[in-house]
Formats: structure tokens, sequence, C-alpha cells
DNA sequence: TATGAATGAGATTTCATTCAT
DNA sequence: TATGAATGAAATCTCATTCAT
């Protein structure tokens, strides 16, 4: 029944929920218009008066869920007091945690499998989320060797290194996780562990 | 072409070699049959008279492509003489490298796409592949510790630390390569500068 | 804008000239009434609101652009004073020049696409232009043969011949001027020359 | 049922015959492949297999319609023998005859219609068929103006007119067939008895 | 009167898959 | 074995039209 004249304002974002959710589900080929109507409890054609097109969704699905990640890196360390090793060891992992609970695995896998069809989503996907926490964690490091917390080794230019063991849980559990699960938490701890001894000054000292 | 090469057997290679180019570039979802019989040289038709349907072509794709990885790994250690601090620089890192230049990125990029949509693809692979390696890099840190290499740690239960750098790599590339390229060697080399460093049971201290 | 300008009686004229625009730009298929509404400042629904579907538009539409040309034709030659030959030369080049720069082009065309599937519009045009209008060319020419302007011919009963040049031209405008272009009033002209010369009743004896 | 390999290089034409016909009854727009496909007795796939889309099929319909007749009117003239106003009374108009019993509506009704979305057509067709056409004629006039047939008039470079009436009747019998049947011959013989008149060096006075 | 929101119906197009040869 | 010809099923997208406000 037409004319309902619903919460215009809210239909953008319920339409991109579902959408998520039958992206995440069945991936970009998979996934169908109907489905996502049906998730969001409207007709087909209503999806289409929103987002022009199939890709347009798709492209607002992602950003909007990348969008919410931006403003917390933003803030995360400015407002931080505590050594270097204690942020990698706290806010870091259970943001790690966190992110590994949510929707980063989909979109990972989005990512992935349709990245390279829509390089603008890459590009953005980039610089406005990794890029810039990479360069917060280069700058957490270099901090940390300044106060002779750690040695001076290349991890600062290599940040990477840093989270590499959350990309390989996500991609750990989206392939595996059926067969041998693996526990988010330990991992990254362990990481953590072993990286902080490896880059520590002087712990050997004692 | 050598004597026209219609030999019955060659068949099915020729065709899974076009097939895994067609996946890798467009993804399973764009990749058309037409296109794979195109690269190999016959029709459409005679690529379903060798694998049933294109779902039976991508499964014999990833398997083929998988299958080579299965015997390397195999012969790897038990071949090799040295410590284990050596093997993890040397032969590891090479492996590493090697994998990254080859397959290693279309084969993942189809398994995170794909693979919730096959879990007997997944199980395969996890059981003929992943396991395999990560039992055999548990054993050596294991033979590290006994030597008294490597402190005790964790890490032997938790092997997939020590390539996860390799994954990260592999998906950055996936992802990012043409805006931020990232050079495979050093990564992997610095990672393990880190890890050894890490675990490593100090004799620095003397 | 006059005062809003909301007046009721105005909406009507104010829609059709909009989709008149639009159809003659597009044609009736490609036409869209969401167009139609932006060029008429209203909205997609209040256009429906005026005309019950886009056929009924459509009709309004000829039937607008068809009216005044009525008028015209019912005083024209009443009111003239001259001879037939004159009258043709005159007024009737005018009329047929005024037409090919008017409406006349985008009509012809809308009808002939559309017509076929809408036997009343044709009939009304036939019957409240087409037919009137050549009536009174059919007694021009016998008016010419009674005074001795013109020979007995068969022309008063297929006057057709007359305009037909000017059909050619607006067919041939519509679909090669960009690339043939034809000076309306030098056919018109030179036809009514040869024409004169063919019909009048004695020159030659001179 | 498929495979049944019939006349592959029949069933272009097949196509495009029945096509023509659905062009021909409903106009480009409402022409439905569906039907198409029907009135050839074949899947709707299988239009689209051999024209790549239902604009591709139209154009090909259009040309398939016009190819005709070029090569008749290419020989037309030519292999003449006889004065000009004989050729203008016998083989011209009995052309125009045929070509308005033939496809000349259906072909102009789909021209007005969609040539103005279609340039490429529009341009092919006159320069295939109305350019030579007319050249034809142009030079036949001249050829007359130069026996001493005609006398010097500009009918010879706006050949347009000679044809004008044969346009004119296919509009009209687009149009009014119905209400106010057109005889076609007896329209162009009246037209070229007057044309003739017009133009002929009179020594019928002698 | 006027509109924004919503939908239903339908059409083109794509492609894996089948079958006769 | 090998293929060309053919099709069925499905999915995106368009738009006139409706309805509640």
């Amino acid at each position: 029944m037409p004319g309902t004249s619903r919460r215009k304002d809210q239909r953008p974002q319920e339409i991109t929920e579902a959408a998520f959710a039958e992206f995440a589900d069945n991936g970009y080929a998979d996934a169908k218009l109907e489905s996502v109507a049906q998730r969001a409890g409207i007709s087909k054609a209503l999806v289409l008066v929103y987002f022009k097109s199939k890709q347009a969704l798709f492209k607002a699905v992602i950003r909007a869920a990348i969008a919410p990640r931006i403003e917390k890196l933003d803030s995360a360390l400015d407002t931080y007091e505590g050594s270097a090793a204690e942020f990698l060891r706290g806010p870091l992992i259970d943001a790690g945690c966190q992110a590994l609970k949510g929707p980063l695995k989909p979109i990972l896998r989005l990512l992935i499998a349709e990245g390279p069809k829509h390089p603008d989503l890459t590009e953005y996907y980039h610089g406005e989320v990794v890029a810039k926490g990479l360069r917060m964690l280069g700058r957490l490091i270099e901090l940390g060797e300044r106060n002779g917390e750690f040695r001076r080794t290349e991890l600062s230019s290599t940040p990477q290194l840093i989270v590499a063991p959350m990309i390989m849980t996500a991609v750990w559990q989206i392939l595996f996780q059926k067969y041998a699960p693996l526990d988010t938490e330990r991992v990254l701890r362990l990481h953590m562990d072993l990286l902080l001894a490896g880059i520590s000054s002087h712990e050997e000292l004692a």
C-alpha cells in the first residue's frame, strides 16, 4: 500500500543496513535487490529510488560501514595518556577485538572480492581509514622509541606489521572458523607480547 | 602448436589454466565460460564436457592451483639441516616471497569471495595445505625451543602468527598496491627480525 | 513569476506546453512525465491530476497544438480579395512557411509515430484541420477555373497536390536537414510557379 | 527443443523480417523482442544472439529494408531509352506505386519516429538512397532541358518536388487512409500531368 | 490543489546449460 | 571428441500510476 509517507530520512539507512546484511551473506554478485527490499520491508523499486543502481547501493553500503570507523580512529590516540606499550596492549587490542566481532570481516570480504572492480572504493578506504590508522601507529612507535621504551627499528615505517595478525585472523575466520576456530583475543595478545619483546629496549638487562 | 596438441589428457589442464586466469582476472561471478573457452582455444560447450558446470570448474581450478603447494610443503622441513632460526630466515621467507609472486593472491581472493559458498573447498584447503603447513611450523618452533634457540612461548601453538604478515601483504597488495605499494621481502624480513628478537632466548646478555 | 501564478485555469495550458516540448524533443515513448513536470515547474503527480494518464496528456497536447490552426484556416480565404493565383502565391505560401517554422514538424512527427495507435486523434486532425483546409483549396481552384484563370483539371478534387511540397519539406527537414538543408520558401515558391504554369489556362497562346 | 541446427544463414533474414513486421505494426518503442521472437518462431534469447540489442536489431531492419532499393535505383535510368517525359510518366510512377504498396510507409514512419535518435540511420538513408535518387532525377530533368523537351527551370536543382506527392501520399495513407482514402496512382499521375504541363516547352501550341 | 513516497508491471539483457550433429 | 545453435531462467532497471497527507 503506497503513500505511507514514512520516515524518509530513515529509509536510506534502513536500506543500507538491509543491503549490508544481504551483501555480507551472499557477496555482491549473489545479492539480489529483491532480497534487500524484503529485508528492508519495502518494494524492490523503492530501493532504486534511493540508490540509483545496485552498484551505487554497494558503494553506499561500504561507505556507510566504513564511515563510523573513521571518527573513532581520529581521537583514539590523541586523548590517550600512558606509555606506548600500554596503548598497544590495551586500547589497540580492544579495538582489534571489536573490529573482528563487528563488520570487519564482511567488509574485508566484500572489498577483496569487489575492490579490484571499484578502485574508487579501495582508494577511499585506504585514504580514509587505513592510511590514517597506520600513520597513527607509526607515530606511536616513534614516540616509544624517543621515550626509550623501544629500541630503534624499522617498525615505525612498516606499521602494517602491528596489525597483520588482525587481518590474518579475519581471513582465517572467514575461511576456516568452522573447522579450526581461532580465538581472536588470544592471537592478538600473544602477538603483542612477542612483538613488544622484540622491540623493547632492555628487558634483557634484567 | 605441437601437433595440434589435441590429446585428451591435456585438455583438462589446459582448461583449468585458462579458467584460473579468467577467474583471477574477473572473480567468480564475472568470469564467463565463453572467455574461458576462448582463452583455451576451444568452444564453450567443450568446457562443459570436461567440467559438468561452472561451479565444478571452479572447484577443479582451485584444487589444481592448490595441489602443487602441497607437495612442496611436505618435504620442505624434513630435508632441512640447520637451525630453526636459519630456516625461518631463509627457506620460509623465500617460500613466502615466491607465493606472493605466484598465484597466492588470486587464490586467496577467490577463496575469500567464494569460499563461504563452498565449504568443501575451504575444508580441503585447510586440511591439505594450511593445517599441514602450520603443523610443520609448530614443530619447527618446538624444535627451536628444545634447542635452546628460543625461549618457551605459546607461539608453537599459534603458528599462524609466523605467516600473518604474508597474508596481510597479500591482502594489502590485492587492495592497495596501486596507491601504496608494499615491498614483500622487506616486510617479511622485518617481521622475522622482530619475531626472532622476541622469542630468542637472548644470549645477547652475555 | 507573476504572483506565483497558481491560477487553476492556467495550469492545463502550462502543462500542455511543457508536454509539447517534451514530446517534441523525445517522441512519445521517450517522453517522461517527470520531465514534463520539471519543465512545468510542478510535481509529477500534479500532471496526472490534470490529465488522467500519459496518453490523455498526449491527446490533449495534440489537440491543443492543432486547435489554433483551425481558426486561422476558417477565415483565411473568406476575407481574401484578389485572384486565385495571387492567393496561392501570397497568403498560402506565407502560411506554409509559418507552419514549417512553427510546430508543424513536431506535430507531424508525433502524429505519424503515434497516430496509428490513436485513431481518434488522426480522425480529429483530419476532420478539423486537413479536410477543411483541403476543401478550401478545392474551392479556390474551382474559383480560378470559373474565373478563367485556370484550365479545367482534376486538381480541384485532389488539392493535396497543392500542399504536397509542404509535407515533403517537413519530412525532409525532420530527417535530413542536418546533412542537406532545404530552404522552405524556395521550394514552396518554385513549386507554385511550376504548378501555376501547369494549370494556367493559356499564356502559351500569346 | 534446442540444437536443431537449422539454416544459420537464413536466421538473420528470418529475424529481420519478423522484426520488420513487429516494428511496422507497433513502432519501435512498443515492439517487443518477445513478439519478434514469436513471429520468427524462435526464443527471445536467440534474437539477441544474432543482434546484440534491440537497437542493433532496429538498425539492421532498416538497413535490410533499404538495401534492396539501392540497387534498383542505380540501374533504373542508365538502361532507359526514351524521352525524359516518358520516363517520368512510366517507370517513375510505377516505381512510386510499387514503393507505396511495399514497405515505404512503415520505413518512413519508423524513420520519422526514431530517426532523430539515430542520426547514423538517417545519414545512411540519405546518402545511400535519397541523394542518389534525387541526383538521378536532377540529371533526368537536365537531359530533358537539353533535349528541348522542357524549358529551363530550377526544378533540376530541386528534384524533391518531383517526388513530393509520393511522400505526401505516404503520409496521408499512414494517417488518414481509413477515413479518406487516397488513390496512389491517380495522385501521382495527376501530379505528373500538371508538372509536365508546367515545365514543357509547349510546342503543343503548334 | 499539490506533493512525496511508494509500488506493480514489464522489458531488455545475460549466461550457464542442453542437444543434435 | 567437438561444436554451433538454441533456450530458460533470472535479474536489473524503468516508469506510469496510486495514495495518504
